[in-house]
DNA sequence: ACAAAAGTGTTTTCTATACACCCATGG
DNA sequence: CCATGGGTGTATAGAAAACACTTTTGT
């Protein structure tokens, strides 16, 4: 059988530091679309799966480790790259912030964070994956725990607040939400704080993941 | 670029009778895999989107008219098939009790619906993509009334509360879950009535999909 | 008349929400 | 000492869950 239908994978990767939410795009450096704004992404390898796929674009692209990382969706449509039948699958990422400064490794210097706000044009469909991205990341973060996984192994119970707030884009009662982190024991307050600025420290929280699969294996939900 | 990754879909697509949650396979013709069970599905061509290829599959395989269709996941593992590279973009479907039979047109012989507790082998990974069907139906029948799509446009109550004892394998007090139906105002009771052998007739309802619709997007959501 | 399935309300428990003041630090 | 952000508890309302008997038909 012949097969003229190429296959990519382009990844929406989000990030967070100081109270923004922020997506990872590339600057295209050939044609189609040369110079235009994309999602990272490209072939697949015949000898590579999805997930290494992926990877490897993303290292090569921008530098960047990812966290956490899930298939979004595929994206099939018959025109939506001008170079022919180009199939792509399209994962989103999550990055912790010590992942957020790019390095200066590969194409990096092509590489840059934009608020989820402010985005500029992007090429091919990347526009729809990138809503699909959001939209997904927004009701996930209120049924599994991955906010976590945009925060420092170590975080303030404040950052995980405004991880939801920017996200859901509304206002959030601190008690109720804390009341219902901690009810079911998925964070560890550690005997440490810190103190950043001005105002009171904070205790420093961790993720137990440990506690987490268990939980997920039991069945039971979280929900915000 | 030179591409020899081959694309394939297949459905996963579940029917429900008689108090049975079943789905739908074909029996392989060709090697690999020749006289085993499998999904339906095939090559994608260079001029069909996603969904006509499933469609056009399910009609060519099986004469079923598909009632809902959604992308489930895309597989993307090296060795899935022998035949070499191939990445399966997998849907899940449901149809309506009027097309569980299987009509006679086209390979249709080749075709049979098998309860989802008693599955033959199934080809390549499908064994896994079927996995990932059913729990992925399992999750949205709590919070999306996509149970309906299983039954005729006219059902009587008990026949809903059967999908849902079925698939999510628990009794479920039938006060509170006509209750909590009713309440969503996206069920109609008609005035007509069925007698099914012994025991008194049931009221028939009908789903109000323009009622359903406007509270997505209203934001309300539908929980079981 | 009895077996079989449909239909129907109330009480209790739990969860979600609303709400305001004190605490610890840096400047 | 004051500005800034961190930390905490209770009362109310609404939703979920538990629970059993009556109705209508076919045989």
């Amino acid at each position: 059988m012949e097969n003229t239908i190429q296959l990519t994978v382009d990844a929406v990767v989000f990030g967070y530091e100081a109270g923004n939410i922020s997506v990872l795009l590339v600057k295209r450096k050939y044609e189609p679309y040369q110079n235009a704004w994309a999602l990272p992404g490209g072939f697949v390898l015949e000898n590579e799966n999805l997930e290494q796929a992926i990877e490897r674009e993303l290292s090569e692209e921008t530098g960047v480790k990812i966290n956490y990382l899930e298939q979004l969706y595929t994206f099939g449509d018959l025109a939506r790259d001008p170079r022919g039948r180009v199939v792509s699958v399209a994962y989103f990422g999550l990055v912790k912030p010590n992942a957020f400064q790019l390095q200066a490794s590969t194409d990096a210097e092509l590489a840059e964070w934009f608020h989820i706000d402010t985005l500029p044009k992007l090429a091919f469909d990347h526009k729809k994956i990138f809503k699909m991205a959001l939209e997904r990341l927004q009701a996930k973060i209120t049924y599994e725990p991955i906010g976590f996984e945009l925060l420092d192994k170590k975080f303030p119970f404040s950052d995980l607040e405004k991880v939801y707030t920017t996200l859901l884009r509304r206002e959030i009662d601190r008690r109720n939400f804390k009341k219902k982190m901690m009810s079911l024991k998925v964070l560890d307050e550690l005997d440490e704080k810190i103190s950043i600025g001005r105002g009171r420290p904070a205790s420093l929280f961790s993720f137990n993941q440990q506690r987490y699969f268990q939980l997920k294996k039991e069945g039971i939900i979280f929900e915000i």
